[in-house]
DNA sequence: AAATTTTACGCAATCGATGGCGGAACTTTA
DNA sequence: TAAAGTTCCGCCATCGATTGCGTAAAATTT
């Protein structure tokens, strides 16, 4: 049988309430004296004694839990990112839940009535543009949100991003610096926030630099390694090559790197390749990959800063954005032009 | 307010045992009228209810939450495992904690205090191989546990594994096929049952070969980039150059081929590798590594498996060891010599 | 019309922990 | 020795959902 307040109070013959003011460390503003005390903490550890948290979460309506929910936790961007607020949560006593939606918006859906059933003190939520009928669900709860990764068109929330236009101006500038004229771009979903700052992003530095821009040199599609593959491929192969791609993530990088390599071509000689995301095999290849990195790190910190505040604080403060500034991280995947 | 059972049955002017039945549908088994059950449902509908998951779990004595916990959830190894156990416990209606260790016992401990404390239904544990204690603590409360990837000493219990010796011998056969004597063996904590088991592999097939292994060419350590990269820097730099690595996991094998790299050799032309795990920059070298594939999609359904059936059916079976075949990938990491 | 059956629910205990309020027992003070 | 403090702790309601047992009211049978 599973110890209960009730198996040691009968024990010591006192009552529950005594053995739960003890074991919260509050036997001294209840008067009860140290020997009552330390009879219920050995016999406590004795019987290893755990309360038993369903019961309190009930009480005491908080779970100490935060579900987080992301589209793909293979993706290193995610794994890391559930990393770092799995570890700063857990130093604060708090307990994550993880929801993994591969981009589904039903399953989506589907996690986030199970999270709000089991009364999660918050959620960090890394949403698909479309997600805007479930994320009215948490709000109209009252439930803590950071939105992650997705500016969601029109709401107001929490949102936890970085400056995608900005980094990705950076990055197109420095391949236009380096000469290059004919750049593509491989986006993911059209629809997707990040992918549409990003691409404002480099239309406004070719913009700024008086190059136009083929329609066949912007190829959105989704973040993935096949469409980053497939659309390199092409290009590659069609009658007008560009000399640089940008790609909008990871996935797109690695895809359209291995279709670079595919069709018999060098990064950088051959080709140049810049993008989103820093992540361990863009140092492995032969050439290492010139990168847009997010601070990961301090945005998961910032994720679990803002929930916390919003749980253990005050829910009714105004709505805040962190927007966090990229880092341009320059290896050796493009090649100077001029 | 967050509605209750009892926030509609007044306003049905019900019982909250009527609509509790209503709402499991088990208004047949009790009699209760369409009519009734019609307005309960709509209502239930109409104010958004969620059932309180504390409050059921506490009366029911079952929480529907399984405790997954890794060493490294960056890994993708882990992260892979994570994904497909996450799926499929959610189609079963379970939802999963995660906790990651970062091979650190303490954290460890701390986690599994934190699942009992929550009651889950069961554990997946990727333990390290000190973590006996720890386990003692899930076994006494018997709570149904599959231990992952990690066989501890004289523990009786369900393990989830692949059989690492016969995978082994394949991959370092195969280099001898090809003609190689010299073949250091990277591995990780020496202590690690995986490690041992591959390290028996590694010496077993070149015993059979009647090759001899000098002390220099076994390299334990632990499973990171670091040490892979070292090993194979300060081996490839010394007076006795191996002609082929085998590297015990996902890790250690980039960190190889990364020191490979910066010695300024290519794989396999100067030198060959074949190590544990297949992972997505296996492929996306100039030359593609050869690996050993764990089947972890059948390791996490099997893991699932186990788990539901001593959660849903009985604990009191006899404890049970899943013992998968790797597959070896061949690709290009490898110099015939022959 | 009385007896029996069926229909349709309600009562109250239970799961385990928490905390406000109250109070008995003992000690000190006048 | 009675009044006033202290010391030390218990009673009981509460959180929300579930379920065994019981029963009033309506329907049916005799």
């Amino acid at each position: 049988m599973i110890p209960t307040l009730q198996t040691i109070a009968d024990r010591v013959n006192v009552s529950r309430s005594t053995v739960s003011r003890v074991l919260n460390n509050k036997w001294k503003m209840y008067g009860i004296s140290q020997a009552t005390a330390d009879k219920i903490t050995s016999l406590a550890k004795e019987l290893h004694y755990l309360k038993n948290e369903a019961a309190r979460s009930l009480r005491e309506k908080k779970t100490f839990t935060i579900g987080v929910i992301v589209r793909d936790i293979t993706n290193p961007f995610y794994s890391q990112l559930v990393k770092f607020v799995e570890s700063a949560l857990y130093s604060k006593g708090y307990t994550i839940i993880i929801c993994n939606t591969g981009y589904d918006l039903d399953r989506e859906n589907g996690h986030i009535n199970v999270l709000l059933s089991r009364r999660v003190d918050g959620i960090i939520l890394s949403p698909i543009q479309k997600s805007i009928e479930n994320i009215f669900k948490i709000k109209d709860r009252n439930v803590p949100l950071a939105l992650f990764d997705c500016k969601i068109d029109d709401l107001e929330a929490d949102y936890i991003l970085v400056d995608n236009e900005a980094g990705t101006m950076e990055a197109v500038s420095y391949l236009i610096d380096q000469g290059h004229k004919k750049i593509v771009y491989i986006g993911g979903n059209p629809y997707d926030s990040n992918n549409r700052l990003r691409y404002a992003g480099y239309r406004n530095s070719l913009s700024l630099a008086s190059i136009s821009i083929p329609d066949h040199y912007v190829k959105h599609g989704n973040y993935s390694f096949k469409h980053g593959y497939e659309a390199a491929t092409q290009l590659l192969r069609s009658n007008d090559v560009p000399t640089a791609f940008f790609a909008a993530n990871n996935r797109i990088m690695l895809g359209a790197c291995k279709g670079i390599m595919d069709c018999g071509l060098q990064i950088p000689d051959d080709i140049s390749i810049v993008g989103f995301d820093d992540f361990e095999t863009a140092t492995m290849l032969p050439s290492p990959l010139t990168v847009i990195r997010q601070p990961l790190r301090e945005m998961a910190l910032n994720a679990v800063d803002l929930l916390l505040s919003r749980i253990e604080k005050a829910n009714n403060i105004p709505y805040m954005t962190s927007m966090l500034k990229t880092e341009f991280v320059i290896r050796n995947s493009t090649k100077n032009l001029n």
